[in-house]
DNA sequence: AGGCGGATTTAGAATGATTCTAATTCGTTA
DNA sequence: TAACGAATTAGAATCATTCTAAATCCGCCT
């Protein structure tokens, strides 16, 4: 775990300390979990890393952990009805997304990439203009990521339309 | 149905005579539930609607229907992964959304509220920027609506915090 | 009018992520 | 060590969506 990683972890045990409930081991394990990946997991693949050091871990106390965070301000969930959820522990705050419609990748978008678009400023503005009491915004860009475009140009080669 | 509802049906049923489908009398029912609602219906609701004019109309022909009307491009999908999807058969086009947490209302947001987010020209902005090749885009503003927030003013009075 | 064939529709089963439940285990404190 | 509340577990329940196999419809041809 790097050291931004493990900033991350003490800014989430601190917030659900706040919240008044124990960071225990398996709690803890998940909260690394999602402050070591970039790849915005699923609660399996979660599990599936908590098993590696906590083997009966059951999925719904990942689940808890996740509603946990969740309440704490802490994690951004991504819905899909068809798919399962994904999550990002490493950026709790609204910010834009990258998903490939081929390889299911999930990508985060720097804010410096396009304005300020993403992030609470522009929360601001938007419930200015439209009277609601704003709390997040989702903002994804579907695609395919350029190395399922390379992989597809591979195969198909060069096939007229 | 209003002239603009009309001129939306017809439209789709273009395009899913495009794509060699037959639009059957169920399907025009399903085209029509979905240009004449600004409310972003579920696939429960729009089977309601259906069903008051072919009752023995099953969820699964408007499912079918929705698939169709994705694949020409006529529709446009909100995953949710705890409620139904929500379906916008009016602007078939990527467009910002504002969703109360509350009464779970979904309403379009203008254009014109934010600059021209939203759109393709921004899709195009972001595709040469990262190298994906984007296809759709999903802007949705999460908070309390207007009336919403007025329910509660009038429950909680004037409540200290 | 009768019949054929492919598309459409149906009812119900299957799927799969998430949530719920009731019982067990764990950690802490007395 | 006993006891309490919180955390955890396994499995059942839920619910939107998809799948499946059988039935039905519709246009077309004769």
């Amino acid at each position: 775990m790097d050291k931004q990683a493990a900033r991350r972890v003490d800014e989430m045990r601190a917030a659900l300390s706040e919240l008044g409930v124990t960071v225990t081991r398996r709690r803890a394990k998940t909260l690394e979990a999602l402050a070591s990946t970039e790849r915005h997991p699923s609660a399996n693949e979660i599990h599936a890393e908590v098993r590696r050091w906590h083997p009966s871990t059951s999925l719904a106390t990942i689940y808890n952990t996740i509603e946990l965070l969740k309440e704490a301000g802490q994690i951004l969930e991504l819905e899909f009805s068809g798919a399962a959820n994904r999550y990002d522990g490493r950026r709790p705050r609204s910010h834009p997304h990258l998903i490939c419609l081929e390889c299911e990748a999930i990508e985060d978008m720097d804010d410096d990439r396009e304005g300020a678009d993403g992030d609470s400023l522009s929360l601001d503005r938007v419930s200015d203009a439209t009277g609601y009491k704003l709390v997040r915004q989702r903002t994804d860009y579907y695609g395919v990521c350029p190395s399922c475009q390379a992989a597809a140009a591979r195969r198909g080669g060069g096939e007229a339309e």
